[in-house]
RNA sequence: GCCCCAUUCGUCUAGAGGCCUAGGACGUGGCCCUCUCAAGGCCAAAACAGGGGUUCGAAUCCCCUAUGGGGCACCA
């Protein structure tokens, strides 16, 4: 049954002996691949590492990484999904070298566009007894359904058309019933494959059921059209998510129904919510330890300020590893080192705690400049006015403090640089934390105003300097003096260093807030 | 209900019969640095699901159980 002597059965587990198959070095095809996303809504993040680890095989064997477009749901469609799905990818950096905008040798590479070739083999196969075509309604199928369920009894379609007697069939072609193509799965038997990520995998035929192939509107269901556009395409390797991997044994059959050569599979472990009950869905969208909602989608993680970087390295190292006990490396080095066969088949927790920190670590990595540059759109679209040169200054002393690219966090660290005024804060707010009376806290203001305004140049050196004299002079320790000039210069409890953000606010600002301060701690 | 797959610290993982006193990372806790918060440095707690085999020797191979996950459409 299994011809192909590439797919050979091999004794034992597949987890101990998948890295025995030497997959690809006895392989003679060129290396294609594919990422066939349908476009019925923006890409799920599991869809993006599913591509990720497509792009990485491909470019470590100079494959090549075909974009299909599998819209063969009319019902489900979503002109604007093709545009997004676009976008998620690109934005992980995952160039596609055929497909949509780019073109190539296979197309079209839309498969509502190629709707002829699915009819033709579906054809193909009932002519030379493969499959059949059945002519039960949805409402009959429903029916049966109900039935099967209350009988408690076998599930799926009864092949009640399968062995149709040919004026049974010409009645109904008479009837004008529309009709549906039918695989013919054998009876009996088993199949036996090699994954190169599951390992062996087995099932049974007996219980196996005929699957529609080509539909009453004349679309193929996914089935026929992965085989044949898979085949018509010269995909070597079948890498996708392990949700198909149930339905393996009808590609299988396909394969064999049509003689083609047979790609490697390889089905990727799905991607489970953070704590690890059921893979993640945008239905039902996990949240974390806090109650905020962590995204499903790519766009929403794109919004929600992550760098394609950080998602990149974080996506690769989830269920696949570097080796070394590096976790931190780049797009070109996963490539150099990816290897198919080291994916890990255990479903694994999406750990957003991680994401985090790689995002972190990203941003600390970024050219100060171009941290500013990136934040930029985020602040605007909070509808702050943005200085680019206050925030090109700022952005050094956010670096090694924001998790995110996000308003909401610069605002959290720096929004007394951006207020439109700034009244003195409440005496409540300028006395946090210290211990001294109001009028003790007013002169250590006005002292501190006195130094910085003799500075000849208003640098963090400098002002530190003056403001630890000042300090001394006071008789205050610099802890308690400088977080009383923190509350009378920014209002707020945690900010970046004072003596990096007193020339952001500006020799004059500050010596107004300042004085502004001491005025209010008087009154 | 049926089929398939998996199971190593809370989480992501290393592990290919002896290199395992089970390694790394995130997170957590402590200490250091320190004007707050971070970043950084150091340290710590934390796992082979359970039971049977095979073997001189099992996290690793086999079987059973349990648990988790995926699938059972004219969706992909």
């Amino acid at each position: 049954m299994v011809s192909s002597g590439r797919l050979r059965a091999v004794p034992g587990s597949g987890r101990r002996h998948r890295k025995d198959l030497g997959l690809t070095a006895t392989s003679p095809r060129p290396v294609r691949v594919r990422f066939a996303p349908s476009p019925t809504g923006s890409l799920h993040i599991g869809g993006l590492r599913t591509a990720l680890y497509n792009w990485l095989f491909a470019r470590h064997h100079d494959g090549v990484f075909v974009l299909r477009i599998e819209d063969t749901d009319q019902k489900r469609y979503d002109p604007q999904a093709l545009r997004v799905l676009m976008e998620s990818l690109r934005w992980a950096g995952l160039d596609w070298d055929e497909g949509p905008e780019v073109g190539g040798g296979y197309g079209p590479y839309v498969q509502s566009e190629r709707l002829g070739l699915y009819q033709r083999w579906a054809n193909w196969l009932v002519e030379n007894g493969h499959a059949y075509p059945a002519y039960e309604t949805p409402e009959e199928l429903e029916q049966m359904r109900k039935e099967q369920e209350a009988g408690g009894g076998k599930r799926g379609y009864n092949r009640a058309h399968r062995d149709l007697m040919p004026d049974q069939r010409a009645a109904f072609e008479a009837e004008g019933r529309p009709k549906v193509i039918r695989l013919k799965m054998p009876l009996e038997g088993e199949m036996l494959v090699q994954d190169a990520i599951q390992g062996e995998v087995r099932f049974d035929y007996g219980v196996l059921q005929d699957m529609v192939l080509l539909k009453a509107d004349g679309f193929p269901t996914y089935h026929l059209a992965h085989v044949v556009d898979d085949h018509f395409m010269a995909i070597s390797h079948v890498i996708r998510a392990v949700e198909w991997l149930s339905s393996l044994p009808v590609h299988w059959q396909l394969w064999q129904a049509f003689g083609w050569e047979i790609p490697t599979y390889a089905h990727v472990p799905v991607m489970l919510n953070p704590n690890g009950k059921g893979k993640m869905s945008k239905r039902n969208p996990p949240r974390d330890a806090h109650g905020n909602i962590i995204p499903v989608l790519v766009h929403d993680y794109i919004a929600a300020g992550y760098l394609s970087e950080a998602a990149f390295n974080f996506l690769a190292n989830n269920s696949w590893n570097f080796g070394d006990d590096q976790e931190v490396y780049t797009p070109q080095e996963a490539v150099a080192r990816f290897d198919l066969t080291g994916i890990n088949p255990t479903n694994a927790a999406l750990q957003i705690d991680k994401l985090d920190w790689y995002n972190g670590v990203y941003i600390r990595r970024l050219d100060p400049l171009d941290l500013a540059r990136r934040l930029r759109p985020f602040l605007e679209s909070a509808g702050y006015e943005v200085n680019v040169d206050l925030l090109s200054a700022l952005a050094p002393l956010l670096q090694p403090r924001l998790k995110r690219l996000s308003a909401e966090e610069v605002m959290a660290y720096a929004g007394f640089l951006f207020a439109e005024d700034f009244p003195p804060p409440p005496r409540e707010v300028l006395l946090k934390g210290f211990k001294g009376d109001a009028a003790t806290a007013g002169t250590a203001l006005r002292s501190a105003g006195e130094a910085l305004a003799g500075l000849a140049a208003f640098d963090a050196a400098q002002i530190e300097g003056v403001l630890r004299a000042a300090a001394e002079a006071l008789g205050m320790k610099p802890k308690e003096f400088f977080s009383l000039l923190r509350n009378a210069l920014t209002g707020q409890e945690v900010t970046p260093p004072l003596f990096d953000t007193l020339p952001l606010i500006g020799r004059d600002e500050s010596l107004r807030r300042l004085a502004e301060a001491a005025a209010a701690l008087a009154g």
